[in-house]
DNA sequence: CCATGTGAACAAATTCACAGCA
DNA sequence: TGCTGTGAATTTGTTCACATGG
């Protein structure tokens, strides 16, 4: 039983927050108790693989009964840092940054948006979904003001390599970027880069004749 | 060497993404060659993997020397089916939708959007991130027009399935869905679903004061 | 009984290490 | 010499199948 940081794999991690989801939804439909099996079935999962990626983390089921839906569902809340609130930043708050701060805060009260910037003086001072936009030069006091911990990269691809070390200098080590630049991981700071230019050229792949 | 659709993984697929992005990087700088050493090191990816990769379609390097950049880039863009020109159609106009209007017609010519449909009769019929936005009951008709190939959902959680369902009866067989609601990959039909939650909530686990 | 939890078998992906060629 | 291409070794991830316990 891992249970830690570091030997956890981002599949499995990943996993578990789908089987958040599948159990959530099955809690609105009143379901109390959910077999591996059940489950697989509902969602097409793999039964073995709930019950090994479960069984890592504790005990939650009962031999020949199942998991209590709930009561898994709040341990994997919980397993998942979903207690503790997390506070987002969202820099570049143009159609995506603004699209991202309407749909991020979300999640019961685990995520929160906190704070944008932006380097257009048009935008500064403005209130875009809900947030007064402060210029990316006070980046570092926006994040000190509001113990953002998570940041999100929203600009041009050009401006994400500053922006970047602007989020570092002030202290965020979680970062999500959406800016078309790989941004490097380092020991302190965790990046996920996510570029939905790959998504499509995977499609393009197997749209390919012949 | 595969070479076909069927037997190459989704990995692999998009490392060759990843290459092929650094490699117009690197041309852009004027290098002409790169060994995959080279490359590695610069983009922080493992030369062994470069090569299994590259040899698996093909014998692109020149021992002793490397990998010619243009050429090899050429092949990859040909390779990800970037050389047929794809026609995306945008199903939701909010600012999600719009900002993935903005964003996914880049790349040479390899992806263009040709239209964006939106159930919002005030949207309707505006010109929103150069297009005309029309009804989502035209679906089928606008699929027909412009003869588009992939589908991209950027509506609200609840409208996902209906809209999912009009592309697939509309003929669209590649779907990109960044609604919260995960659609069923069928034979026919290509799915990818990308769920944002999911990189938060990872970065929460890493988050956790263990 | 029935479904979990788990070692053992299997499969996939990655890395190693080196033969072979420009 | 220097770097590719590639089998072999290793690591990682998934599935199987069953002993175990409520």
């Amino acid at each position: 039983m891992p249970s830690s940081v570091a030997d956890t794999s981002p599949l499995t991690l990943n996993r578990l927050s789908v089987y958040l989801r599948c159990l959530r939804a099955l809690a609105a439909e009143g379901v109390k108790t959910v077999s591996s099996q059940e489950l697989g079935e509902r969602f097409n999962l793999s039964s073995a693989q709930i019950r090994k990626d479960l069984a890592q983390f504790g005990d939650f089921g009962v031999r020949g009964v199942g998991y209590e839906v709930e009561p898994l569902a709040a341990a994997l809340h919980e397993l998942l840092g979903l207690s503790d609130q997390h506070r987002l930043v969202i820099c570049g708050m143009g159609h995506l940054g603004r699209a991202l701060a309407g749909y991020l805060g979300f999640n019961d009260l685990s995520f929160s948006v906190v704070a944008a910037v932006d380097s257009d003086p048009e935008k500064v001072g403005q209130e875009l979904a809900g947030l007064v936009v402060r210029p990316t030069g006070d980046l570092r006091q926006v994040v000190l003001e509001t113990h953002a911990d998570i940041g999100v990269i929203a600009v041009p691809s050009d401006a994400a390599v500053p922006i970047y070390e602007d989020l570092v200098a002030a202290g965020v080590s979680s970062i999500l970027n959406f800016a078309p630049t790989s941004l490097p991981e380092s020991a302190t700071v965790r990046v996920k880069n996510v570029d939905m230019r790959i998504y499509l050229e995977e499609m393009a792949f197997f749209l390919k004749k012949s």
